[in-house]
DNA sequence: AATCCTATGAGACAACTTGACTCATAGTAC
DNA sequence: GTACTATGAGTCAAGTTGTCTCATAGGATT
């Protein structure tokens, strides 16, 4: 039997994956260290540092466990879509796991190259999506662009983010509809 | 003579300040430890001890010495006014060290009372002054407003922030002028 | 049931870190 | 010159970190 199937040690790995977002949660990413996980999860203390001897790692992969906002594949009309989206997206900033896992992200990925590259990975995935949406619209007529289409996710989920992050209140759906009408000129106006 | 007047202590301060926003800068807030900022300092062990107990109180202060983005006076027209301000953010927000402190605060003040103080003082100045300066100009018929004045700021700076934390990607002055459009009608379009 | 394999918890361990305290020294005011 | 006090260097106990060992027990295979 290989370790990746051994039930006890997905046992563990579960168990401890689970305290460690719990610790994140709670307490921040400093306290996601061996020693909290182990008592948190209820194993034993070298059985945290077998599975993950850096603590770094252990905190990537827990942040990897929470759901983060994403875009569904794109139906039509197109505002309709974004409008379904955004407001999926503006839900999930209420959460505080999601701004746990986003403040992270944005903060340890400015010294730490593992946690760029899933804040890349994190950003590309929803520009790449959202400018395919809108150049889509926009080959079918129904909108009029304002901006680059790349520039789609920084003026629309910029806002939310920023009034969740750094302003710590809720998204109104006005800010939604502000946003989704400064990408251009809708046909459906 | 009191402390707070000893050229003794001012250099020590100084010294133990200086280093603890280069640790920030370079290594992130997990850097910030006595042992480190004494020694980057030039400084003994026991005088950061003295000068503050508390290493998190430290990395507040060494956080509060980094300038960050404001909004000056505003002036008329305030479409003007908003272009330059806004620039001049985006500006600040690609310096490494706007960026450390910004990221920081929204992601420990999720923890931290103290850090959530200076978060809610540092969003609070902007929402405000941009608020103020959209009344006015809606007042002398410069703008129609399309949302909220108190939205205004997640709508201009969001979007920037996003992009240089998230995307991390430079800000282009479309994004700006795509913000600015996004407030309202302006009168002299 | 019996056997084998291996993940685990408990514990021991040295190396290091943390925060507090002491004291001789030297910078500064008067 | 004298008095004051911030400082660096050092000491110390308590706690933390990462590693290793070993008996045990969970789980697969026969």
């Amino acid at each position: 039997m290989t370790s990746e199937t051994d039930p006890r040690f997905l046992r563990s790995r579960e168990a401890i994956l689970n305290a460690a977002r719990e610790l994140l949660l709670e307490s921040g990413p400093t306290a996601v260290t061996h020693v909290q996980v182990a008592e948190r999860a209820g194993v034993g203390r070298a059985t945290v540092y077998r599975h993950w001897p850096q603590a770094e790692s252990l905190l990537i992969e827990a942040m990897a466990t929470v759901p983060m906002p994403f875009l569904d594949k794109p139906t039509i009309p197109t505002r309709e879509w974004l409008r379904r989206e955004l407001t999926a997206i503006a839900r999930q900033l209420e959460l505080d796991d999601v701004r746990a896992v986003s403040t992270t992200l944005a903060n340890t990925a400015l010294w730490d190259q593992n946690m760029d590259a899933r804040r890349a990975q994190f950003a590309g995935i929803l520009t790449d999506r959202l400018a395919a949406a809108l150049d889509d619209a926009h080959a079918r007529g129904e909108i009029t662009l304002a901006l680059t289409s790349r520039d789609a996710a920084a003026m629309t989920i910029g806002p939310m983010y920023y009034r969740s992050t750094i302003e710590r209140a809720p998204i109104d759906s006005a800010l939604i509809e502000a946003a989704i009408s400064a990408l251009g000129t809708w046909s459906t106006d």
